[in-house]
DNA sequence: CCGGACGCCTGTCGGC
DNA sequence: TGCCGACAGGCGTCCG
């Protein structure tokens, strides 16, 4: 589900309601997360107040001085800000109750996302330790993918997706990027000029600008905070388009498994 | 260090 | 209609 634009759809939904109002309590109905979620997150979020809501890589950092609580939503995690008597539906595991009778409610049926609490330095966490930089950033740049990538012989799709190279570039994006830069996916990453990496950076900034402009992809069951699904899904151009006529020469998009994930591409149109 | 496979979960879809 | 396997937007960990 969500990729870095769903991430930031996500942000910018809640952090409106989140910024300076205090945490009540954390009540979780489901613990078994893709880490279990210990008491002492509950214990260290208790009656603080959340500065600011931020987002590093696909994490959301909720800023409670002196720590952060640090949310990831997996492949099937989203929010919403409801009154907090709402009743939960089966898989929403994590209310966090702030002080205006409201909550911030995670939902996740698979059960892939995650809750921890970080004490400062919170960029130090052991998630947050050994990212890349963010795609948006001027550290993402053609030389600094061609630089990193010298000698690897692994695909030009699995590297860009590795978020020690640089975060935020999931499975459906890969394929985008690398569709309207023109790259084969499973071409060697080593193999790929300096040209067509500043080419791949202009295309990775592009498409998540794009896709966080439309409030990100809803492929099953995304939705942002206040409940709309978002509307970048037609706007892919490979992705999940098996058969379909290429946007760009009409030639069938192909279908095929690279690190045991589908990528989609053009094989006339990236080489 | 690098690359590839695995596993954690539930829901959905296509084929028979 | 029902069952069953394949697959789904992530990513830390393990092994060679």
């Amino acid at each position: 589900m969500p990729e870095l634009p769903e991430v930031e759809t996500s942000l910018r939904g809640i952090a409106p309601h989140l910024t300076g109002r205090r945490v009540v309590r954390l009540v979780a109905r489901e613990r078994r997360l893709r880490w279990p979620v210990t008491e002492q997150v509950d214990a260290a979020v208790a009656g603080r107040r959340i500065e600011a809501v931020t987002r590093r890589a696909k994490y959301l950092l909720l800023h409670l001085p002196p720590g952060a609580l640090i949310l990831h939503l997996g492949m099937s995690g989203s929010l919403r800000v409801l009154p907090a008597e709402t009743p939960p539906g089966v898989h929403d595991h994590i209310d966090l109750v702030l002080e205006d009778g409201r909550c911030l409610r995670l939902r996740d049926p698979r059960r892939f996302g995650s809750l921890h609490w970080a004490e400062p330095p919170v960029e130090a966490h052991p998630l947050l330790a050994r990212l890349g930089p963010e795609p948006l950033s001027p550290g993402l740049d053609g030389a600094y993918l061609h630089r990193l990538s010298r000698g690897r012989r692994a695909s030009v799709k699995t590297f860009i997706m590795d978020s020690h190279v640089v975060v935020g570039v999931g499975n459906i994006y890969a394929s985008e990027a690398l569709f309207r830069a023109g790259i084969h996916p499973h071409r060697p990453a080593g193999r790929v000029a300096l040209p067509r990496y500043e080419g791949l950076a202009a295309s990775i900034k592009t498409v998540l600008t794009a896709a966080i402009a439309e409030g990100g992809t809803s492929l099953r069951d995304f939705v942002q905070e206040d409940g709309r699904p978002g509307y970048f899904a037609q706007a892919l151009r490979v992705y999940g388009r098996a058969g379909q006529p290429c946007p760009g020469c009409g030639e069938p998009v192909r279908q095929q498994r690279i690190g045991q994930r589908s990528s989609f591409y053009c094989p006339r149109c990236q080489r």
